[in-house]
RNA sequence: GGUGAUGUAGCUCAGCUGGUUAGAGCACAGGAUUCAUAAUCCUGGGGUCGAGGGUUCAAGUCCCUCUUUCACCA
């Protein structure tokens, strides 16, 4: 039965080019789209540039542009990157576009009008100077904690620590280089936090990864909170309906650019754009997603559609990040390659994806692009082993048979690579391509087994054999047709090519159980692919290297919108030197510890009884489980912090402070005080 | 600090609900072959399955502790 389903791939920022990371998703994706469409299914394919937001607006007036040629720009530079690696949208759109301002306007009315919409005043960073609101992003400053200059509000390149923007020194505005300073300000807010039995419900429901589900549990533990929707003018994306200068968070609009893409194809296919977005749709709508953006689509999203009244996604499917010889992409390694770079050096955007289709899975496992491992794996694969079983037995058929197929009735090998169809079905639709592809080569290698038993090149020099001759060659490329079908989802161009080739039409799953008939005619043979040299690969990434500092550090999608999300809060700037009345606040004393244990399912910490002289010893959770084995602590003095406030821990209430010296050479090593300290001695 | 993942031959990875001497491809060694843009076939060497403890008749596979790498959050 034909099914109906809707697939994305997660939007592309319209800021930058698409880059070897990128394409994990858009080459999976499209894998499944094909294997889906080849099966019969009806499966419409929809992206579109993710164009709104602050990043966007003040790159465009760095370049003296306006946003809309700007993302004009990225979206034909987008559109052609996509294409060469041959992935195939059936709409790629803007979310810059009327059909979205529609929709997301509609989307908000009705989840105003039932009741999840609030406001709430709350306090931001400014720029008085470009008078407008600054994002974290837009903050620099130098590190509290190593002093580098130039910093992030959010985080420091140089070493690595984490802050808040109040806690840089010198702060300034990356826009204006001015001081930034507090205003307050009216935002819109989704109220997530009554969604969460919803959510709760919805993401145990099936939709989600079993990774994923867990890791959505965090976030019901930590309580949900309400996201702000809106931004302050000047902001480019669009204007809340009722609220005149107030305009919506990029992410509010970005997934209705699914909808919206989906719509324009339905206004130029004449698609009934209700079947696929009603409350009560039947058909399937599956979102494939960075593992880094599941916070949107499966919290935010979700609740945006049930609330205002459409279906839910069928499933998401979330993948890991791309790793470059095993670490990060980075630009002073040159790994950081652009889809643009590769074409230019590789040419063959199929190695690419093969590559890739051989180890990807449906978890959220990251995958490493090892580019050795690229060019013998492409090259022992695809051309020793796949291409070479028709470039090795096509020539006979040529310059023998004139091109004439004489296939056998019955030939095992045929037989066993047919009844691998379903393997390799379920494999593909369980987006397990590296399975898929290990059972293909698996097949391969049985056809070159075939032929190198046969051995057509010693039948040919013998008399009267010419049938046999005609036959062992007519089955090999039947081999390599059905090898081809199989292969045809990961390597559309290639296929296309073999089509032209064999002289056969367009290969769907159906073709499995076809063959190709005796006195079948094909075209002469010629080299289809050819090995990558490494030097290619060498090359690129020699192209790749930046020799300057690195540029800053992408942040991940998920941390910057959840920093834009929270208040900043009025963190008071820490004195450099404390009066001694605040240092006796802290009520330090000796504490003997009485007992110490693991605590199960903790990774860093141990429980500690302590004896600082009072009725019950005091329990503490310490973060030395790396450091201290319990056994050897029990009856050791050291020194805890006996007024700080109890916190309750997911173990337990902890009572108390011990202190730990540490830094990068080494710790945590516990305090341990001279002979004669008796537990309960006051420390100061 | 928390959470989710992860660690299997030189490299890249399979190993489902625990069950014979742990698998594949690449790389390496030896042999065969010459149809194929040095491709193919056969044979072989190579792993105490991150470390330690436990459950079990039986563990890479389950449990605990430690540890590696990564991501997200604090």
């Amino acid at each position: 039965m034909a099914r109906k389903i809707l697939v994305t791939s997660a939007l592309p920022y319209a800021n930058g080019s698409i880059h070897l990371g990128h394409l994990v998703e858009y080459i999976q994706t499209d894998i499944w789209v094909r294997f889906q469409k080849m099966q019969g299914h009806t499966v419409h394919y929809v992206c579109a540039d993710d164009t709104h937001g602050t990043p966007i607006m003040l790159r465009a007036e760095k370049e003296g542009i306006t946003p809309e040629a700007l993302i004009d720009a990225v979206h034909k530079e987008h559109s052609a990157d996509f294409a060469e690696f041959l992935v195939e949208f059936d709409n790629y759109y803007s979310t810059n576009s009327e059909e979205n301002r529609v929709l997301s306007s509609e989307i908000y009315k009705k989840l105003k009008a039932n009741g999840k919409i609030a406001t709430k005043t709350i306090e931001q960073f400014y720029d008085p100077v470009k008078n407008m609101f600054l994002p974290d992003r837009f903050i620099k400053g130098e590190c509290p904690k190593c002093h580098a200059k130039d910093q992030y509000g959010d985080s420091c390149e140089v070493c690595g620590a984490t802050y808040n923007p109040t806690e840089l020194i010198n702060a300034y505005s990356a826009v204006s280089g001015a001081a930034p300073v507090r205003k307050e300000t009216e935002h819109y807010f989704f109220k997530l936090s009554e969604c969460e039995a919803f959510l709760k419900d919805w993401t145990r429901s099936g939709t989600l990864q079993g990774e994923a589900a867990n890791k959505m549990g965090e976030w019901f533990e930590n309580g949900l909170n309400d996201w702000d929707i809106s931004r302050d003018a000047p902001y480019f994306g669009f204007e809340i309906p009722d609220a005149p200068g107030k305009y919506f968070y990029v992410w509010l609009d970005a997934p209705i650019g699914y909808m919206a893409s989906f719509k324009n194809l339905c206004e130029k296919q004449n698609l009934n754009f209700d079947e696929y977005w009603a409350k009560d749709s039947k058909t399937e709508l599956y979102h494939f997603i960075g593992k880094d953006i599941l916070y949107f689509h499966a919290l935010f999203w979700p609740a945006t559609l049930e609330y205002s009244g459409h279906r839910k996604p069928t499933q998401i499917f979330a993948h890991g990040f791309l790793t470059v010889n095993g670490e990060k992409m980075s630009k002073s390694r040159g790994t950081f390659i652009t889809a643009r770079s590769y074409l230019d050096h590789i040419k063959n955007p199929e190695y690419l994806r093969y590559y890739y289709a051989a180890k990807l899975n449906s978890t959220m496992e990251d995958i490493d692009l090892n580019l050795e491992d690229f060019v013998a794996r492409v090259n022992s694969d695809l051309v020793g082993k796949y291409i070479n079983i028709a470039s090795r037995t096509a020539g006979f058929i040529n310059k023998r048979f004139d091109g004439k197929l004489y296939p056998s009735a019955n030939n095992t090998v045929i037989s066993e690579i047919k009844s691998a169809a379903q393997t390799v079905e379920e494999a593909y639709s369980a987006r397990e391509y590296g399975k898929a592809l290990r059972e293909i080569m698996r097949l391969s290698d049985i056809a070159n087994g075939y032929v190198a038993e046969k051995a057509p090149w010693v039948i040919a020099k013998q008399e009267g054999q010419d049938t046999v001759l005609q036959q062992v060659c007519s089955d090999a490329l039947e081999m390599f047709r059905l090898l081809t079908l199989y292969l045809k989802p990961v390597l559309p161009k290639l296929a296309d090519q073999i089509e032209q080739f064999l002289n056969i039409a367009p290969l769907n799953w159906l073709a499995v159980s076809a063959s190709l008939p005796v006195q079948h005619q094909i075209q002469s043979y010629e080299h289809l692919i050819t090995r990558i040299d490494p030097k290619q690969v060498e090359a690129m990434v020699e192209a790749n290297k930046e020799s300057l500092q690195a540029s800053p550090q992408p942040h991940s999608e998920q941390r910057h919108a959840v920093h834009q999300q929270n208040e900043v809060k009025a963190d008071a700037v820490e004195a450099e030197y404390i009066s001694i009345d605040d240092f006796t606040k802290v009520d330090l004393r000796i504490a003997k510890i009485v007992s110490a244990e693991h605590v199960e399912g903790a990774e860093k910490l141990l429980k500690l009884m302590l004896d600082i002289g009072e009725d019950q010893p005091r329990q503490v959770f310490a973060g030395i489980k790396s450091a201290y084995d319990p056994a050897t602590l029990v009856g050791r003095l050291t020194v805890m912090v006996a007024n700080l406030a109890p916190r309750k821990m997911k173990f337990g209430m902890s009572e108390g402070m011990v202190l730990a010296a540490s830094n990068e050479l080494g710790g945590p090593f516990i305090l341990s005080p001279d002979v004669g300290a008796q537990a309960g001695m006051r420390v100061k």
